[in-house]
DNA sequence: CCTCCACTGAAACAGTCGTGTCAGTGCTGT
DNA sequence: ACAGCACTGACACGACTGTTTCAGTGGAGG
């Protein structure tokens, strides 16, 4: 009666492996146990077996994707994990990254998972798109000096930061217009220089 | 043998307008005839008489929202339909709807739309997030003076606010903080003042 | 050798899906 | 009064869903 492993082994893993690269391709939508198998070389049995139930494998599925999303986050900090590199050199190795070819379909995916849990927050959705903005702000405030990281302004300056560079994810998954969208990044890039903007009206 | 209608017609627009509640309430991707009926007191059967089909009642719902959707672009330069307002008041002017609790809802679906259409580009989906994206870009570039309009600075000026926006949305959308993400906000609209900031590097 | 255990195949379960069929309603214009 | 049209109810069809039941594999450890 162990009809419930829920932990790790290696058929598992390369199972998970393989849907992965199948919902990075088709999304997760449309995804039920039957195709998936067939596409992946199993069956629903045995999935039902190493993951539980459908849901279980939604949630590796997400866990999964956040491996990758999380990687990147580390190696933005990459080159000198000692002082701050500044949120306008962060924002360009986020950008560098998210405007990469290879990363388009992990985007896709990204967008459609936050989309569903701003619609359905329960279940296997449950909170994906609060962390996701948590886990960028607390990278981005970790690249800024720690004197503007802990002011208002820095706070400001950072929520900035992740809603362009989101809004701009958001533009070039839909036109593909890698020239245009970099352009604004760029002229953001040129804005943040100016240190210390006048404050907005109270 | 007239099977087939999809024009408009008092009960139809009436079923449309329900549907499009339940919509709103509980997004798309759930969606499904025999819930839908009973929820807006009609029957799938009358649904399929009216709409012809699933994906007919779909893009009516789409086209509904898009209509939401383009009255608010509309009402952006309502004051001044002569002259321009600017970038900085545009962008004002339509946070201030975005961030409206009342439109919480519409704005959660159409989060869904754009990221169901990146991953499902044909059929009802099609072209629904590279739409949006020329669709504001427009009015942006409405809103500026002639003389930034047509230049490269202004184009990069306007992606770069809608970048801002959708961004800021989507933080919106995800956390419920109001004032952390208006005031990011604010901060672009203070750093945009800057008119002529220094060109990005080639 | 024999047992245990991770894994698998085949089939069936009850339920839901979109859709089609056939038969009506009830109101409108003539 | 009668024809026509917009709309509706009841029901069945085949396909597909997640899940379960039962019966095996095959290899590793005692």
């Amino acid at each position: 009666m162990s009809e419930e492993p829920t932990i790790a082994s290696a058929r598992k893993v390369e199972l998970l492996e393989a849907a992965y690269r199948h919902s990075l391709a088709h999304g997760l939508v449309d995804l039920s146990l039957r195709p998936l198998a067939a596409a992946i070389g199993s069956s629903p049995r045995v999935l039902m077996f190493l993951f539980g139930n459908k849901d279980g494998l939604l949630r590796e599925l997400l866990a999964r994707a956040r491996v990758d999303e999380l990687a990147m986050l580390d190696h933005i900090r990459e080159p000198s994990n000692t002082t701050a590199i500044g949120l306008a050199a962060a924002v360009e190795r986020v950008w560098a990254w998210l405007a990469a070819d290879e990363h388009r379909q992990l985007l896709k995916l990204w967008a459609e998972a936050y989309a569903r849990s701003l619609i359905e927050p329960d279940g296997v959705w449950d909170g994906f798109a609060a962390t996701t903005v948590s886990d960028w702000l607390a990278v981005l405030a970790a690249c800024q000096p720690p004197s503007e990281r802990n002011s208002e302004e820095g706070a400001r300056r950072r929520t900035l930061a992740l809603a362009v560079l989101r809004g701009a994810l958001l533009d070039l998954l839909a036109t593909a217009d890698y020239d245009r969208v970099t352009a604004a990044v760029h002229y953001q890039l040129a804005l943040f220089q100016h240190r210390r903007a006048a404050v907005p009206r109270p």
